[in-house]
Formats: structure tokens, C-alpha cells, sequence
DNA sequence: TACTACATCTCGCAT
DNA sequence: ATGCGAGGTGTAGTA
């Protein structure tokens, strides 16, 4: 592709806020959280109306060098070659690209203006908890789930019919340590505020790692094999909560 | 665009395993470790040489829909639309693309073997530290650093001259509740594995969240004001040498 | 494959 | 702005 043509078609982007996006051969120096160099070959770029600045190599999920929104990006035209230049300044972050080819470009003022919804998360999972709190234990009675406030951010929080506060952490995949450290720092905070050692920790989680398992148990806690609810289970769940009306 | 066009341009893409980009309106569902539905928007959809998928939005730096690399992609065609079907089996991963429009389409066969070096991480930091050990005390002696097998994943490792042990844990930036609790970790591993109590943590970061600090000091821990190497420093250094030309 | 921890993590929420 | 935790987290290293 011509390289007047590319600089003019980037002009056109920028002024009305089009999605850009093109292919070209290019060499890449990152600075900011961290310094890196990628030396020359072929990507994908894509510059978003927002400032957002992706780059891909043709394998791999992940951007190999991005900024996030708010960047501002310049397009400068030497002799031999273009320089894009990025900058996020609350960051101090700055990216360099070389572009030696164009290959190809394409923009288009995109409209969109739709969210994405979601349902498997762990909110869900808290949730599902609390309306079926048998999952835990007989005598278990939730009192509150996502508690942000009082003692820090408690999935579910309840109590047996024994005196004991309980302190339910989720997990949507296999529990690890840290889950378990997690679920600790949260016992330990409520047994300081509420002055007493009647605190238990529960697990909830499909899965668990034997190392998790064997500390999760020095503790004193225990773990309950529970699944995520999927959107087959959840319309049960929506379908009897409707048939007790 | 022409859909007998883009159907052409997908085939051909495909056959020749080179990255495809496109600008659609469309709607998305996702079902695999979640379940997800977004409804009908103008998108760029890039599929690339090893099957990823990747759905961006016009603004946002994170794609909002996407199936990793392996997925198999095919393209359906059906009296109102296409249909993008992704299958990742590993996974039970499905996304179905509806697409109402293709406003444009461009492909390209990348060539890119170059891997991105990178500094500035954990590993430099831990690095770091073992060549500077008076950046933890006076009397500090690192022994080993990335400590994969023995005693777990441990940053820096060494002693005091006063028969402790000592665990360094790193982190680039603000030390918080959950840094505390894996160096926690470490310091009772080590002192289960060597049945002693003499063993010292250490946290070492640029910065530490207040409840943290209280958290670490509970442990009797301290903390080590450690910046992470490079930032200013090579910066600084590439602006000299830059001006020495 | 499973487990563990890093990531230029990103993102949202609450303080 | 900062603290904190989730994420369809992804990715790399190791047993």
C-alpha cells in the first residue's frame, strides 16, 4: 500500500474517530510498567475510537503491545519509514512502532452501543448458595452473600444452628492455595471483630487442589464440593421460585 | 460488502491459514465456561492463523468475545444471514457470530517468528535484590533465588547473620492483603520443612495498601522499600545514549 | 495434565 | 485516586 495513502487514511481515522485497522510489517519498543523490544515482522494493528492501540502477532490470543483508552497516538513520516507513536500519559507509558510496509488498511465508524450479559459467574454461584443452603450443611442458615462493606467482601456469610458464625468462600474452578488464603484472612478478620473463635470457614468450589485441601484442613475449615450454576440449572431455579408464587 | 464476497474471502482465508479481519454487525452468544448474549452491534472480528478468535467492540482494550487458539471456525450461510460458528472442544467452548452486515473484509498471511523481549518483572526485581542484598539489611545473605522445587516459589532466599532464615517475597507494585498471605505461606512452609521457628519474612515493593502493612506486622514481618530495576533509570540511560549520537 | 504464580494483567466496585 | 477481588482471565514453568 502506498505510504501517502496510509497516512492520509490514518488522517481520516483520527479526525472522525473511526476504528483503524491494518496489517503491515513493523517493529515494536515498548516503555512504561516495563521496557520491551520486539524486532521486525508481521502484525496486525488495530486502533480503536476510544485511543485504544492493539497490536497482534498472527498467532497467540493475547496483544503482544497495547495502551489502553485514553492514549494518544501520532503517526510521524520520516524517510524511510512511518513511526506510530503512543503515549498514556497517566502511566508515563509510551510505544514506538516502525512501520516499514503497509500491507493493507480498512476503517469504519463502528456503532455499538450493547453490553454483554452474563451469567456463571461467582456472584452467581453466591447466589445459588444462598437459595439452596443445604448445599453447605443441614443446619446452615445464610444471612447475607457479596458483603462489601462491614468486614471486607465475604461471599456468603451465615450461621448453624450451633452458635457459629459461618464464612463461605466460591470459587467457579479448583480451588488453590490462595483461595484458601483468601478464605482465611476473611475468618480471621470476623473472629477479631466479633471477639469470638466461633468462626467457620467452608470452601464451596468444584474442585480442589490436594495441597489447598491439606492446608484449607490445618485450619480447621472444610471444603463442599459445589458445581457453578449454568443457565440449565439456573432455569430450574427460576422456574420453581416462580411455581411458589 | 457482498455476502457471496466475504463467503469467498472467508474460504479462502481459511484454506491459506491467513489472518482475516472484518467489520460486521452482529450478535454474539457464547456458551462454554459461562453463558453470554450480546446483542446486535457493529464489531471487528479478527480470526487468526491458529484458529483464535478474537470479537472487539469500538471501544474498550479487551475483546469481548473469543475462543483461544485450536478452535475450529466455520462459516454458515442462511436465508437472512451468516452464521460464524467457533467450537473450542477442549473446553466445550461454542460461540455463534450472527452476522447481518459485512461492511468490509481484508486478509493477509503473516510472517512473524519474533518473540518480544521484556524486563522490568518479578524476575528482574528478584534478581535485583540478590545483587543488591543491602537493599534488605546489612547483614542480609541471599542463597537462592526462584525457587522452584525444594521448598516452593520462593523470590529471594537467604539468612542473617544471627541463624535466621530469611523469605523475601517481591512484587512490582503495591504490596496488598493477598501478597501478605503467600509470603505468609512460604515463611510456615520453610519452618514446617526445617522444623524451625528462626525463619524471617520479608516484603519487598515499591509500595504497601495500609491494611496490608497491619496484616504483615501481625506476622511480625517487615517491610523493604525496593523499587523494581530499570523505570526512570533505563530511561534516562536511553535518552543519554540517544544524545551521544 | 495439573498445580502454581506472574501479568505492561484488565475491569468494576466501594471507600 | 486507592484498595480489593473477580476474570469465560491468559501464559509460562514445572512436576
Amino acid at each position: 500500500m502506498e505510504r501517502a495513502a496510509f497516512v492520509r487514511e490514518f488522517g481520516k481515522a483520527k479526525a472522525s474517530h473511526e476504528m483503524l485497522v491494518f496489517f503491515c510489517e513493523c517493529e515494536i519498543t515498548y516503555s512504561g510498567r516495563a521496557e520491551a523490544f520486539l524486532p521486525k515482522g508481521d502484525r496486525l494493528v488495530v486502533v480503536k475510537q476510544d485511543g485504544v492501540l492493539l497490536i497482534h502477532q498472527p498467532v497467540n490470543g493475547n496483544p503482544i503491545n497495547y495502551l489502553k483508552a485514553g492514549g494518544e497516538l501520532t503517526l510521524e513520516e520520516n524517510d524511510h519509514h512511518l513511526s506510530l507513536h503512543g503515549r498514556y500519559t497517566p502511566n508515563k507509558e509510551f510505544i514506538d512502532v516502525e512501520i516499514f510496509k503497509v500491507y493493507g488498511a480498512m476503517r469504519r465508524p463502528l456503532e455499538d452501543g450493547q453490553k454483554q450479559t452474563l451469567s456463571g459467574n461467582e456472584a452467581d454461584m453466591s447466589d445459588h448458595i444462598r437459595d439452596h443452603p443445604e448445599l453447605i450443611g443441614k443446619d446452615f442458615k445464610p444471612v447475607s452473600r457479596e458483603e462489601h462493606t462491614k468486614v471486607g467482601f465475604v461471599d456468603v456469610f451465615g450461621h448453624d444452628g450451633k452458635g457459629n458464625l459461618v464464612v463461605i468462600e466460591c470459587k467457579r474452578y479448583t480451588a488453590g492455595l490462595a483461595a484458601v488464603s483468601q478464605l482465611h484472612r476473611y475468618v480471621e478478620k470476623i473472629r477479631q471483630l466479633k471477639g469470638t473463635k466461633n468462626v467457620k470457614g467452608v470452601m464451596a468450589s468444584p474442585k480442589i487442589a490436594p495441597n489447598a485441601l491439606e492446608m484449607l484442613k490445618g485450619y480447621g475449615y472444610e471444603w463442599k464440593h459445589v458445581h457453578p450454576p449454568m443457565r440449565h440449572e439456573r432455569h430450574e431455579r427460576k422456574q420453581k421460585s416462580l411455581g411458589e408464587f
